[in-house]
DNA sequence: GACTCGTGGGA
DNA sequence: TTCCCAAGAGT
């Protein structure tokens, strides 16, 4: 097909019809670029925006955010889902702050730093740099997938650098970096606004005449990916300790697995283990079980039991560490799974001073 | 290569 | 309800 054709569509398309108003848009200062496509990596952009709002006011470059304590960043991330970007994030703003807060040039380079996959760096290099390579996020999979009738199984890795290297032939040799930027985000917005993955709308199209997938009638089918996960069922016992003025003891969670390094009530695997007193519980009370918490995560089914205890007034600290009381969810900012802040927004007694209205 | 890692929205 | 998946990367 004709490189050059879709190459300038698609440029023409997004100057005219693309976005240009999204909050990390508008600079080329590799912090924001980089901090937004972290928190959009498989997450939608109406959910980052306000967090993205927040984090760049709180943390306004990367010496910031650097400096900030880990359990701080975080907080900052705290519902938006996949901790260990914050973690590679905070690494990683570290790491450029060591080379005197200068940024690698190429995406090649940035690519190295943690939490940089070759998507990401090759679309920081393209909106900061003007550098001349492909992103293949999800939008250019389905996007590409169709344009060029691609039926590989995009499940596996090998059909993906395939296509990866269909995505760099689009690029013009003499691209000007202006117009590597348009064409980074008319993939993003072209696969956003128009080729959907479902009800696809080919006819405002601005590449309709060039997509193989829609001359052969294989929009519907493509992009083709085969594996579904699986998802296990699994049930989670939380301690619920209650302190006389409603305070609840929240532990850290262990630097791997689910909800790494965020705070949440003390987890055990069994009814039995949750329903024996724990030390420090307050004699002769039975503990409350509250309704179960249904949540569902990529690859499995929690249902969360809490059982609660009374904290005796005159008992010293839960023996369960490293771990903090927590009064209210609001400030300063906490760590906390999205289920648990649900909760505890709820169950936690009203913040002193109540009505400030940014309890959340 | 196959798994793992969150959360919310849409069909 | 159930499934897919969204500006993916690390192990």
């Amino acid at each position: 097909m004709a490189q050059a054709l879709f190459f300038d569509a698609l440029v023409a398309w997004q100057r005219r019809l693309g976005r240009h108003h999204l909050p990390w848009q508008g600079t080329r200062d590799p912090y924001r670029v980089w901090l937004s496509e972290i928190m959009l990596q498989q997450t939608q952009v109406a959910t980052v925006r306000p967090y993205y709002e927040r984090f760049v006011q709180r943390f306004p470059d990367v010496r910031a955010l650097a400096q900030a304590e880990s359990d701080e960043v975080l907080a900052h991330w705290s519902g938006l889902g996949y901790y260990s970007r914050a973690r590679h994030l905070h690494a990683c703003a570290r790491l450029v702050v060591q080379e005197g807060g200068r940024w690698p040039g190429s995406a090649a380079e940035l690519q190295r730093l943690p939490g940089i996959g070759a998507s990401t760096a090759a679309a920081i290099a393209a909106f900061c740099f003007g550098e001349r390579v492909s992103i293949l996020d999800g939008n250019a999979k389905r996007l590409l997938a169709r344009l060029l009738a691609f039926g590989g199984d995009l499940a596996h890795a090998p059909t993906q650098r395939t296509l990866w290297q269909q995505a760099q032939g689009l690029l013009p040799e003499n691209a000007s970096a202006t117009d590597m930027a348009a064409y980074t985000q008319g993939l993003m917005d072209l696969g956003a606004q128009i080729c959907t993955r479902s009800k696809p709308r080919c006819p405002e199209c601005p590449v309709a005449a060039l997509c193989l997938g829609l001359a052969q009638q294989r929009v519907a089918e493509l992009p083709h990916k085969s594996r579904r996960s699986p998802r296990r069922l699994e049930d989670w016992w939380l301690l619920l300790l209650r302190r006389a003025d409603g305070a609840i003891w929240l532990q850290q969670r262990p630097p791997r697995g689910i909800w790494a390094g965020l705070y949440a009530p003390p987890v055990l695997a069994t009814q039995h283990a949750a329903l024996q007193a724990p030390p420090g519980a307050r004699a002769g009370h039975a503990p409350t079980l509250h309704p179960v918490i249904s949540h569902s995560l990529t690859h499995r089914e929690l249902r969360l039991h809490l059982v609660q205890w009374q904290w005796a007034a005159d008992a010293p600290e839960p023996v369960w560490g490293p771990g903090r009381w927590l009064l209210s969810v609001g400030q300063p900012p906490v760590a906390l799974p999205a289920p648990i802040r649900t909760w505890l927004l709820e169950h936690l007694p009203p913040a002193a001073g109540a009505g400030t209205g940014f309890e959340v």
